[in-house]
DNA sequence: CATCGCCATATTGCATACCATCTGATATCT
DNA sequence: AGATATCAGATGGTATGCAATATGGCGATG
């Protein structure tokens, strides 16, 4: 438990493992992120805990008021939006310029998620799937051959991962997400810019209207 | 000296004033951020300063290897071509979309920070020009009236923003960069996204150039 | 003479203790 | 009874000390 490789901190592990949970809805939004619970819980002192939350607030994904402690950041519905159209726009940007530049390893390896996400889906494996999802997306961020670039679409899209793995639980939008991963592809195989740039900015609006019924509907808060 | 505000925490303050040195030349990149020094230097203890590296490197203003300490990024000059890039592509589509969103307000700011650009450019006062160009660009990101667009994007332009002064030094850039502005507030004020568009891209290719020139210059280095 | 390995030192990472600040609950005053 | 002031508990923020690890130089060995 807890194992930190040698090169690495503690601080790291702890972040990652406290943002895969995030991510994967073990810690909710609006939750608090106690310094001395989460030290105590994964056997370690406050400090490294403290440096691991510091680091996630700055990735966006808690906010801390001093003296007052940090909390999975929440986004109101109606901020919901706002973080879908950036992501539209940013996607949309890479997909157009992936479209040129995208090597044949990387497109081979974005074919290869695709097919674990199908799998993914055909098993109702809805954790696997969003999983899936953030690799594909990643992949086509990456094949920009723009690491800075990148890390300004990563830093955002790293805000909506909680919400983007919401309407996954339905077998229908899975289906749907998968159709239009595929003609992203397609695009990006024939590296036609518009085609990809089109795709995207549709899959990422389609995205975006789920989430919001999601949102809508009673059962929602996540 | 060092004052800080209730509702606020020393490491802020210490993050904001380092981050500023870095941005305005006082640590040059690639230069070594000792926590001792830096601690006693500020005459604080080590644990606010290690937090406001940690954010530094967070936000790319700095990086750091464990057990190495952390140093002033610097930026190779192959891979300022990417980051230009990078900025021209996100702050173009920020201005894109600011040219049909921007309030009578925010214009009016910006029409204001470009006569106080004016200002330092006549006086010669390349700091202040630098920062004033930097409002300038973060009141047009901000128009967008998408905070976590904004902030995405500010994300990309905080990594150039030390190579960003540079050209400044020169009367003839300034004076075409202050042309060029002009041209992005009329853009705006006509809200003609594609006009709006086209200036900020233009602008921020001439920048590119004009940067290059500095880092391939001897005396460049920063 | 070059290269490899070891050791000394400096610097970071982690833990613990203490201090400042916020939150809420209670009691008092209007 | 309502509002406000005050106090106690909880929680973050800061300081310091110790442990772990990387770096650079020196020496031994091929």
């Amino acid at each position: 438990m807890l194992k930190v490789e040698p090169g690495d901190t503690l601080a790291n592990v702890l972040r990652r493992h406290i943002a895969d949970d995030i991510l994967v809805g073990v810690f909710k939004p609006g939750s608090r992120l106690d310094e001395r619970s989460l030290a105590e819980e994964y056997g370690v002192s406050r400090t490294p805990v403290r440096e691991a939350l510091k680091q996630l607030v700055s990735a966006g994904l808690a906010e801390s008021k001093p003296h007052s402690g940090s909390v999975v950041r929440g986004v109101e519905p109606e901020r919901v939006s706002s973080l879908c159209e950036a992501s539209i726009l940013l996607e949309s940007l890479c997909a157009r310029l992936a479209a040129s530049r995208i090597t044949a390893v990387e497109l081979g390896r974005l074919k290869k998620v695709h097919r674990a996400c199908e799998a993914c889906h055909q098993e109702g494996d809805v954790d696997g799937y969003a999983l899936e999802n953030r690799r594909f997306h990643s992949a086509v961020i990456a094949a920009t051959q723009n690491q800075d670039l990148a890390d300004a679409v990563e830093f955002c899209r790293l805000r909506i991962a909680p919400y983007q793995r919401m309407p996954f639980r339905s077998f229908d939008r899975r289906a749907a997400s998968q159709q239009e991963h595929k003609r992203i592809i397609d695009g990006l195989e024939k590296a036609d810019p518009a085609a990809a740039e089109q795709a995207m900015s549709e899959h990422l609006k389609a995205a975006a209207i789920a989430i919001d019924e999601h949102l809508q509907s009673p059962h929602a808060r996540i």
